[in-house]
DNA sequence: TTGTACGCGTTATCAA
DNA sequence: TTGATAACGCGTACAA
């Protein structure tokens, strides 16, 4: 394991005793090469161990075939699942993907987003994190192509692959309505995301509709803040039944919290998830969720992506929005086995 | 949002009547340039908005700071812990991640493994793909510095990092015993895959120090695999009364498939997992499970590999082994609240 | 079919 | 303090 000293194509070269620009197409399986030739460059090229050098192809050939993925955080079940479909279709296409973690601070990610443009990638598929807005139109003129995911892009036109989070939340919001809860409270995240406002949104226009009050938490996107809020609104002289939360995580938090109070669900309190995660649907309660088709999210952005970089489009920037379902289990209260 | 035509030093220099190369000591901050020609020059670059060409440079230096990750999955949560903590302290030294997913396949890993080298990455952190060992030797001559994390690397001597999978297993099996089962039975991945075998000698090792019969079924994998295993041995004559848990996944499917059976856990059936996560602590039954290090395993891989490239460490390759822990909740029939 | 020469955008050497 | 020029490794245009 010996780091640096590569062959090049000059290496390969003189050692085959022919012109450099021969080996390079015996290398790009040019037509124009005898047989005997390339079997005389082939057995160099395998001898010396040669690997063509990527940078100085992109250097040339003015783009790199990479493209940056900008999310939150992998570690949340969400992000790694979209993650996982854009990172399959863009090895389809034969990109590699640069990972970047904005951990949702707006200054990280127009950091990242210098990065990668120093880095030429082709292409950026990313879930803009909150409240980066502002610098967003300087930083991109003449940058990389560039598809939004989860939320859109605001402070420039581009394509946005999102879900139908209001009509989303609505539903989950009206469900629990219909099992006779009068106290449903909904745990949202920061509501600078584009996604908490608008799951709040659905839900607010399932109370109004039914004449409900609205009892919401905004800023509880962790296990640890949504604990928090949870006990709090438990304490509350008339408290919730019925719980909505806005993602997998608040999920977490709410549950835990339900557990501790020794409440049980759905006996005690209704509870209706964001994001559907196959782990958690084995265990108990079964969680009623809103599923986002989160492969799906990634699947679509990328290849948004892919359409625009190969030509295959080139119509002004839109916007796709994916359906969400209500999987309903057992911890709405609604007895399914 | 136009791509292309970015401006260069070329460009630079010229809009501001002044050499290339002074353009480069301003970018790069070197001390000979005196104030005004800073001042000068500072202003074209913000007004052209000029971004150094990350690749011209890392032809140029001969180093890309960027290192290649490649595990099986990212949508595991275990690698995608793992895939956090390296992204940290990669970004902590400037360096770019390129995520690269084996989907466990020695082949894909071979072909990551070649573009990561023409990509020219300085370093290459992975779980290796179970089986690959036959051509690791070949394709990393003259190639990037190597560490390996959660299993070592069979072919090449490189750092490693990994857990006490073996004691972790033989721990959960013990603690089984200690609960006066005399059916354990034991699930794990692919026997190809290094942790898997650890894991099952652990739970080997127990089993016989025990005077019990060794119930194993390894290749369970997948949550769909487990499901299947799991209601074989159900079908057994004399059917386990306990579960030992390869990892995550497999817990998963065990834990569903004895819901589904009707069997409580730990009321008929105790289950002990291995692999601990966040979300599924929020959940019951509360899972009893050898928890590993994840997000340190992830940090100590990339700061060796960090120590390395950055010169701090040329010591031989070594192998780093950290601990698991048996974390008891109420699973596994301990009354813990 | 094969080879020569130039340029991609940098940094490094050396001279001015 | 500044600038001209040569690499870095490759692809393209054009010639031979």
């Amino acid at each position: 394991m010996h780091r640096g000293a590569r062959a090049t194509l000059q290496d390969v070269a003189r050692e085959a005793g022919v012109s450099i620009k021969t080996v390079s197409r015996v290398v790009n399986h040019e037509r124009s090469v005898s047989p005997a030739m390339v079997e005389r460059v082939v057995e160099v090229i395998s001898r010396l161990g040669y690997q063509p050098n990527e940078l100085a192809r992109s250097l040339r050939g003015n783009r790199t075939r990479t493209v940056g993925l900008m999310i939150a955080d992998v570690s949340n079940p969400f992000f790694a699942e979209c993650c996982k479909a854009i990172d399959e279709v863009a090895r389809s296409h034969g990109y590699s993907v640069i990972l970047c973690a904005s951990a949702e601070d707006a200054e990280s990610e127009r950091e990242y987003i210098g990065l990668l443009t120093r880095r030429r990638v082709d292409g950026l598929l990313l879930a803009p994190a909150a409240g980066g807005q502002s610098h967003r139109e300087l930083d991109l003129v003449a940058g990389p192509a560039v598809v939004a995911f989860d939320r859109p892009f605001e402070g420039a036109e581009t394509d946005a692959v999102l879900v139908t989070n209001r009509d989303g939340a609505r539903e989950a919001a009206e469900h629990l309505v219909g099992h006779r809860h009068r106290r449903i409270a909904f745990l949202g995240d920061d509501g600078r995301i584009y996604t908490a406002r608008e799951r709040l949104e659905g839900y607010r226009e399932a109370m109004e509709s039914s004449g409900l009050e609205a009892i919401h938490r905004l800023g509880t996107g962790s296990i640890a803040a949504a604990e928090k809020a949870t006990d709090e609104l438990l304490e509350m002289q008339d408290p919730p039944t019925a719980f909505l939360a806005g993602n997998g995580l608040i999920t977490a938090g709410v549950l835990r919290t339900l557990d501790r109070a020794g409440l049980r669900v759905p006996g005690d309190v209704a509870v209706v998830g964001f994001d559907d995660f196959d782990l958690m649907s084995a265990l108990s309660p079964r969680l009623t969720a809103v599923r986002q088709p989160t492969r799906e999210l990634g699947r679509r952005a990328a290849e948004l992506l892919f359409d625009r970089l190969e030509g295959r489009d080139s119509s002004p920037p839109r916007h796709l929005v994916l359906p969400t379902e209500l999987v309903v289990r057992g911890s709405c209260g609604c007895d399914v086995r």
